[in-house]
DNA sequence: TCCGCATGCTTTTTT
DNA sequence: AGCATGCGGA
């Protein structure tokens, strides 16, 4: 019965078996963060607990499923009763139950962000406000900060710091379309991304007919992955549920602060640093040992990520102490860079038998992908690209689903926008425009606007054309299921017919697409699972949409095909393979030009990089290149700073070939020197000429390091490397202790060397 | 209404 | 370079 729970070390089942109180577990990249989360919720079960008391919240559907499948692995059929999900989805399902109180119909839309843009420039446009200034993006996320921040449009609208801040960036009227576009998203039955989190706390803190202590009963055990992605919102969402601070609360927070790479979406990295002082009584255990890399991979991340200033103390480690050092590839050019990855992938594979679908390229931002593809493809080795639009983004597969949504919600604007005249009936841009005019000035929904505006006959009779459409799929959804709506909204439309039209590759890959949507439709209504809480699950198309609108992560990830990764960092976060090669690791583009002013964001770059670092099992590439097109021109970038804050000892860096007499001066990378701007120190820049000196000979058999913590000031020292030399001075405290040594054989300046990882043997 | 060209702007991304 | 957006002409 409680077999799993010898499958853990010390810690871990320390965090499995701790129910009660809160709980904060910091897990470390690799530490088996997932294993313990789900022998947790397991052992809540196992321990009596019923199913619909435990909520358990991540940040995407696939962790969610994931660990789903895995714990009706271990506890069986009755976890499909947990309350599991995304916080947006469970949020969702509860507003949708409550939505009487919140003054919301129970079908109400959920607006992805080209929606809430949309409606965005509605009114930018219609406020004649210049659309540069007020650029839709950055209108979109001084909102959405806002309601992260609970601040209402009144309080916005109130508040003189976040005024005068408008006020400086020239866009005193933020406020005015904020307070527009809640107006509107009102009018039509629709909540943002935000919303769904928003009104849920709304919900609680007025507490009508006392849902809070409800939902308080409810969620007796509440877990949260990922923390430190959480946001303002979202935590004190959780402090609401937990009934923080009244009573005893059993929370589980599980998360990595050193891994916070999202705060420039809200994240708030301080939730996870200031957990123990919000709750009473937290007990904190630190899961450390890392069962996924190589002595050098963890050594390396935890050296590097020592450079960030606030972070929680831990202390990662491993036992495997064999494989290769860090790789560092240093390559002349982009194509040069991408070529080699290529070649190396080739190697791992033949030489070492590593399959492609073991490792990885990852990168800063997705336009780095291209020259990858390229080399990839010519050397004919299998790739997949992720990231990028997703499959519900498509436009051929949102046009199906706004008449979709129309019929469901007809006072969705923007499914109404989209769809009234796409196939082309003849409504145009001018009678749209007056309809949205005349339903603004009126406050009502653009539906209502449509059906009661006076409109030239011609249009008239399209729009009738248009609403019977709608008004026929509609009387349809009331007998029968979701599938069949959907299909005769296919031919009813004429939007299969449009698309069968186009007979080009993209024309019926387009057609294709939309198969597929009707198809995924067909399987939800077919699919006999039992829902959160227990319930039997909703198969309306109501409730299809709902999930549909918080479903944009479709794995395509399979184990079947062997091909290699390639992905933004971002996007590998949890992922792991046996090979990882970080490209373009140079100054404005890793960290990001973005960033270099604001020592905060570097700090985030630079946990970034841990993420991508920490990716690897136990092969791992960092590349830079001297040039590179960007932006379309040819640009010069230095090497990344974070390359010189990885420990000398773990890395193989590229350093010229030692010259055999005869030969010419090396070619290619290997002559590459230090840029003219290049920085001083740092084992990578190393001047040719130091480092083309011979070896210092040192028996490595009778290499002993003494402990770091004898190593002081005037003491003789031996380094493998490094050869004989004298520390002249330490610095520093505990594992932040640096000592600074002058090296027999290495000419220019003494070196720093980290005494945590050093290994120097005293004389 | 629609198409085509000019212009401008480039991080990361989940829900 | 590539993409999205916007404006102007047919």
């Amino acid at each position: 019965m409680s077999e799993y729970l010898n499958q853990l070390n010390d810690s871990q089942r320390e965090a499995v078996t701790t129910l009660e109180g809160p709980v904060m577990v910091i897990a470390g990249p690799g530490s088996g963060k997932t294993r313990v989360l789900t022998y947790r919720i397991a052992h809540l079960l196992n321990s009596g607990v019923a199913p619909w008391n435990v909520l358990a919240l991540t940040f995407t559907n696939k962790a969610a499923r994931e660990m789903k499948e895995r714990i009706v692995d271990i506890a069986g059929s009755r976890s499909n009763s947990l309350w599991m999900g995304t916080f947006h989805s469970v949020f969702a399902r509860i507003l949708r139950r409550e939505s009487d109180k919140i003054g919301y119909p129970s079908d109400f839309t959920i607006y992805d962000t080209e929606d809430s843009k949309s409606v965005l420039n509605e009114i930018i446009k219609e406020m004649k406000l210049d659309k540069n200034t007020y650029n839709v993006n950055g209108v979109r996320a001084r909102i959405s900060a806002a309601k992260t921040q609970l601040i209402s449009p009144e309080q916005y609208a109130k508040d003189e710091r976040i005024r005068s801040r408008d006020q400086m960036s020239r866009r005193p009227y933020i406020h005015v379309i904020y307070e527009r576009y809640v107006k509107r998203c009102e009018r039509a039955g629709a909540m943002d991304f935000d919303d769904l989190l928003y009104k849920f706390y709304y919900l609680l803190r007025d507490n009508p007919e006392g849902v809070k202590e409800k939902y308080q009963a409810q969620f007796q055990y509440i877990l949260v992955d990922e923390f430190q992605d959480t946001n303002f919102l979202q935590y004190a969402i959780l402090k609401m549920l937990s009934r923080y601070p009244e009573s005893k609360q059993n929370v589980c927070i599980v998360g990595d602060d050193a891994q916070s790479i999202y705060a420039f979406r809200g994240a708030d990295i301080s939730n996870i640093l200031d957990f123990q002082s919000e709750y009473q009584d937290v007990k904190v255990i630190k899961l450390e040992q890392n069962y996924r890399s190589t002595i050098h991979i963890v050594n390396s991340a935890n050296h590097l990520i020592s450079y960030n200033k606030k972070q929680i103390k831990k202390k990662i480690w491993t036992d495997k102490t064999e494989g290769p050092k860090v790789k560092i590839l240093r390559a002349l050019t982009d194509t040069e860079e991408a070529k080699r990855v290529a070649g190396l992938i080739q190697e791992y594979r033949n030489r070492h038998y590593i399959e492609y679908k073991e490792m990885a390229i990852l990168y800063r931002t997705n336009a780095q992908s291209r020259a990858f593809e390229e080399h990839l493809r010519k050397a004919n080795i299998p790739y997949k690209i992720f990231g990028g639009l997703s499959f519900f983004q498509r436009k051929e597969v949102k046009d199906l689903l706004a008449y979709l949504r129309l019929v469901v919600n007809e006072n969705d604007s923007e499914a109404l926008k989209r769809s009234i005249n796409y196939p082309r009936r003849g409504i145009g841009k001018t009678s749209l425009d007056k309809m949205l005019d005349y339903a603004n000035k009126n406050e009502i929904s653009t539906w209502r606007a449509l059906t009661e505006l006076q409109l030239p006959p011609r249009t008239t009779s399209s729009i009738k054309e248009f609403v019977q459409i709608i008004r026929h799929l509609q009387g349809m959804a009331k007998e029968s299921n979701a599938y069949q709506v959907a299909l005769e909204a296919s031919k009813l439309s004429g939007l299969e017919k449009l698309l069968k039209q186009d007979t080009s590759i993209e024309g019926v890959n387009r057609l294709q697409n939309m198969y597929a949507l009707l198809d995924g439709i067909k399987e939800f209504v077919e699919a006999d699972e039992i829902g959160e809480g227990g319930e039997v699950a909703n198969k309306s198309l109501s409730s299809y949409l709902q999930n549909v609108a918080l479903m944009t992560d479709l794995d395509q990830a399979n184990n079947e095909d062997d091909y290699v990764t390639l992905m933004t960092i971002h996007s590998a976060k949890g992922l792991e393979f046996e090979a990882i090669f970080v490209v373009g690791m140079e100054e404005n583009i890793f960290p990001s030009f973005m960033t270099l002013n604001d020592p905060s964001q570097i700090d985030e770059e630079r946990r970034l990089f841990y993420v991508a670092v920490t990716r690897s099992k136990r092969l791992l590439t960092l590349s830079h290149a001297k040039s590179r097109y960007q932006y379309g021109q040819i640009r010069y970038n230095d090497p990344s700073r974070f390359l010189e804050e990885l420990p000398e000892e773990h890395i193989d860096a590229p350093t010229p070939k030692v010259k055999v007499i005869g030969e010419a001066p090396g070619k290619g990378y290997n002559t590459y020197d230090a840029s003219p701007k290049g920085r001083v120190s740092g084992h990578f820049n190393r001047s040719p000429r130091s480092s083309a000196r011979p070896s210092p000979k040192i028996d490595t058999s009778n290499f002993r390091p003494s402990p770091s913590d004898k190593i002081a000031k005037g003491q003789q020292v031996l380094h493998l490397k490094f050869g004989k030399g004298k520390v002249l001075s330490v610095d520093g405290s505990r594992d932040k202790r640096v000592a600074t040594i002058r090296f027999e054989d290495v000419g220019g300046e003494p070196k720093r060397l980290m005494l945590k990882f050093a290994k120097l043997q005293i004389v």
